[in-house]
DNA sequence: GGTCGAAGCTAATAGGCTTAGCTTAATGGC
DNA sequence: GCCATTAAGCTAAGCCTATTAGCTTCGACC
């Protein structure tokens, strides 16, 4: 019998195609075992556990949507970038509608390339706020509202929190409107 | 031997008692049994399993919150009772942990007192909009808005998304000033 | 070609949910 | 006050998931 040729970079990559056909929540090493076609047990020479596994689908989910979020911004500016950046974090949420939850997993503080991607996806949000003149501690409060908006509106979405037939797409747009509208006014208060 | 005499809202009451204490995710029937003094299996002659005992916590939770936030409204309009309501949601969300995420469960369509809950929650938050101006399909979105901005600062706020030392209930209070911002800009546009 | 580390296996344990079928406490009618 | 009925509670058993221990064997490298 020839061997399966793991490693643990090609079992958390087959754990976030799994997770995206089946949801997050039910990301199961037996599943995740069965699809690699090796036991349950033998995963453990590539994870030390399934919250590990987690973890490090925390880390490659966190690089994918700041990869998207950076290219989205180039090239962009102002109100532009927001639209451009707030619509590409919705579409990985929707591509991605397994991974998009492990993204939002606390960084784990003493993995570096966990902090580097996180940083790396707040970066991108910080240097639109600066193309409305927010900055220092404003610019803090600035991205915490951009994440708490964007992350909040997918994720009532995918819980089918919206009940309404009003139409949803329209919805957000109206919503980075809105948002398009308090950066503008960030300062002056 | 005397019998624990419980019934299935006793059940629920306690379920929720034990989520805020333990967290949502870890509110499990041998737990809630264990802390009833009842065998685990006897809890299904109160409720029908795991799911259904999630479904009826959310009722209880939407309820509740829906209270908190129609009398923080009574009484205030405009950014005043925005600002209100915002706070008692959040205050809500923090006061109980474990409840909270069950009040983001979807509404269970034929459970006509899960959608009463729900209706009077959202019923807070379009009355404020009125104050606003803000009706018809634009309080759709509007409502939405709310929902997401709230809904994703309380959740990222629990799952410690905020890293920075920068204070968290001063980047609340800029955000619920951006959203007044944002509402009083809605219909100019 | 032999050696050795790691990849994979089976077996066993522990905890969670669920169903089946039994026992018995409480309640209501006579 | 006694008995019949109902439902509350129990034990036992089966299934699924995660985890650990300990064994086997592939395959790479000298």
């Amino acid at each position: 019998m020839p061997r399966a040729g793991l490693t643990p970079v090609t079992v958390v990559r087959e754990a976030a195609v799994l997770a995206d056909e089946v949801g997050h929540d039910r990301l199961t090493l037996a599943a995740l075992a069965g699809r690699l076609g090796v036991a349950l047990p033998s995963l453990y020479k590539h994870v030390r556990g399934v919250d590990a596994l987690h973890q490090k689908l925390a880390v490659l989910a966190t690089a994918e949507i700041a990869d998207v979020l950076t290219s989205a911004a180039a090239g962009r500016a102002g109100g532009d970038a927001l639209r451009a950046v707030a619509v590409a974090y919705r579409g990985y949420a929707h591509r991605h509608p397994g991974r998009y939850p492990a993204t939002q997993r606390a960084p784990d503080p003493t993995d570096p390339e966990h902090l580097a991607a996180a940083e790396r996806a707040v970066g991108a949000i910080v240097a639109i706020l600066r193309g409305y003149g927010v900055q220092g501690d404003a610019a803090v409060d600035a991205t915490r509202m951009f994440r708490a908006t964007v992350h909040g509106f997918v994720t009532l979405e995918a819980a089918g929190g919206f009940g309404l037939p009003r139409d949803v797409d329209r919805s957000f747009d109206r919503m980075i409107d809105g948002l398009d509208v308090a950066y503008r006014g960030w300062g002056s208060r």
